[in-house]
DNA sequence: TTGAAAGCGCTAACAT
DNA sequence: ATGTTAGCGCTTTCAA
């Protein structure tokens, strides 16, 4: 099976016919142009021997990979499995393939791994990674009208396809959930700004309020430098100090509503009785956590899914549309939140 | 930048230089057969045209494509995660990229998607889902050998290298723990036994119970079907069914802990007081959960850079033995083990 | 309908 | 130290 690799010559040889016929009879586009028995012959050929076509030297001639890159912050981040299932499967039945790359938000790291995924001839990029501004080589890719979709995140200049949730709208469904309930004072815990989802969230956060009739004051947002439990915790701490009355908290994901546990617990309050909290995502074991997270859903694995889609119908047409695709947010009631305490 | 491609003939021609001499000057292994100035203007002309080497055309070439491929059952699973961030760093370095390919445990599957991997014409093969007797197309391909590493999994012909937590230790570490707090009826909720991680943890229990004196009644232990939540609480629900004076249960793995979790609760039972259980893992959040959870923890990251570097070695050496590499388990202690519910 | 020939971008023998 | 040549495995003109 690989002592020596079956190659298309071998076939031809075996059907009796020269190998540019093999090809043709192999591909299917192609087969209409061969004749039936002469098909047959071949592909039985084929399989006799067991030959399995190869897609480097196929590449290599049709300027084709077969694969896309992918650049995602760092997969153990858990929001980040459930899409990148999705990019599999959704690139599955078109023989793609993805070759992740972590950046660790760094962007001399971004460099290099873009560098390794370009020599690899990708044929399209997922970028999981996007700032609202985009770094000078991704620049100069999107003008290269390389093939590229955004998960997760949009650029503020919308000429490139992305697949995203409403973050707006479930922003809001987080609001109205917790005034709902009778909350007033309500924090925010803010992601990146430079990102698109931690700029987006904390827009819907303010016009959210707004729109309920409450105020809000600068004092009840704070911004995590990142979307992790400990600038999230660090964050929440800043807020807490300043504003000890707030009785609940929207924070721009799962992971910062963690670290808001964690400076509670610390204080010793108690989650969703003295303060409640919403999270983002509903990450793998929301539902399991003490206690568990009220929190925004978002159809990760479906979003991976329609961004490997998009890249393969850039990647077959020239020209396309840039999209910008938001999949719907739905709240998921857990115990995180409850009524205010003042009002127990 | 992608306009047209810049090929090494492009270098060549700003150096004036044949296409082969500016190949020698980039490729460091034979970059000392040219003279150093011609070094310079080769390297300098790269530079300024941006040129990137074709890792596919190279590899047509040098029969090397720098790509090694992965099976796994399912990247969802919160295992993989890190054992994949590993085995990704530790081939970065080499240059090398890994293609993941998800099995979701169907041996049809495997089979289409592992011959997926080998038209990309692999160098190598990391296999988290090893069966103890492995499928014939893995057979075939040891018998050709392809260069592969097991991860987290060994199979009973120890022929293939592996890289997996020390098991056996881990349970007995995880038996002690439960024996010393008091608790005497101590359960096991089994992994599949075609696994080894399956069979050497159900097997170690057994030793470590009879080492620490207690006998090990037949009833006291089940089986899960496959390492997730539904099949553990399944199990462990017949279980607790015929014994429900267990006082402890030891799980296969976190997830069969978690199913454990839901059947206690489902039966208004505390876990850690009424019952305690003990995971295996140390997956994400296991410090999070409800309550927090006991369990042995297994260095996945670790054990992913040392199956890169494995598959590495034996990429680059012709002939390198199998090795079985054990990295060493630790238990974490947490809430959701206590004193038994008797000796309160 | 099929064959011949060329070439994708690169590297490795061989020759100079 | 460098150039020449050939070819990895495949597809795609162009001819027949």
């Amino acid at each position: 099976m690989l002592g020596r690799r079956v190659t298309l010559r071998d076939v031809a040889e075996q059907a009796g016919v020269h190998p540019s016929t093999a090809s043709r009879a192999i591909n299917e586009r192609t087969r209409s142009l061969v004749d039936d028995q002469t098909v047959d012959r071949v592909l039985q050929a084929a399989d006799r021997l067991g030959y399995r076509p190869d897609t480097l030297a196929r590449g290599l001639k049709t300027n084709r990979t077969f694969t896309v890159g992918m650049l995602l912050p760092d997969l153990t981040n858990p929001l980040f499995p459930p899409i990148v299932r999705g990019i599999e499967d959704g690139l599955e039945r078109a023989e793609y393939t993805v070759i992740l790359a972590n950046t660790d938000n760094d962007s001399d790291k971004e460099r290099t791994v873009l560098r390794a995924l370009l020599g690899r001839r990708i044929d399209g990029l997922i970028l999981a990674t996007a700032q609202r501004e985009p770094p000078p080589a991704i620049r100069e890719l999107i003008a290269a009208r390389l093939p590229m979709v955004l998960v997760n995140r949009t650029m503020d200049d919308q000429s490139v396809s992305s697949v995203s949730g409403d973050d707006r709208h479930g922003i809001r469904l987080a609001v109205e959930h917790l005034v709902g309930l009778g909350h007033t004072r309500i924090a925010h815990v803010g992601g990146p700004q430079r990102t698109s989802t931690g700029l987006t969230r904390h827009d819907s956060f303010v016009e959210s309020m707004s729109r309920c009739g409450l105020d809000v004051d600068a004092d009840l947002i704070e911004f995590a430098h990142w979307f992790r439990e400990a600038p999230g915790a660090e964050a929440f701490h800043r807020l807490l100090t300043r504003r000890p009355d707030v009785t609940a908290v929207v924070a721009a994901n799962d992971l910062i509503a963690l670290g808001c546990y964690d400076v509670l617990v610390e204080r010793d309050l108690t989650v969703g009785t003295d303060v409640s909290v919403v999270g983002y995502n509903d990450m793998l074991f929301a539902d399991k956590l003490c206690p568990p997270l009220t929190t925004v859903r978002v159809p990760h694995y479906q979003i991976g899914l329609r961004a490997a889609q998009l890249v393969l119908d850039e990647i077959g047409e020239r020209s396309t549309e840039a999209v910008q695709l938001r999949l719907p947010a739905s709240l998921v009631e857990r115990a995180s939140t409850g009524l205010p305490r003042d009002a127990r």
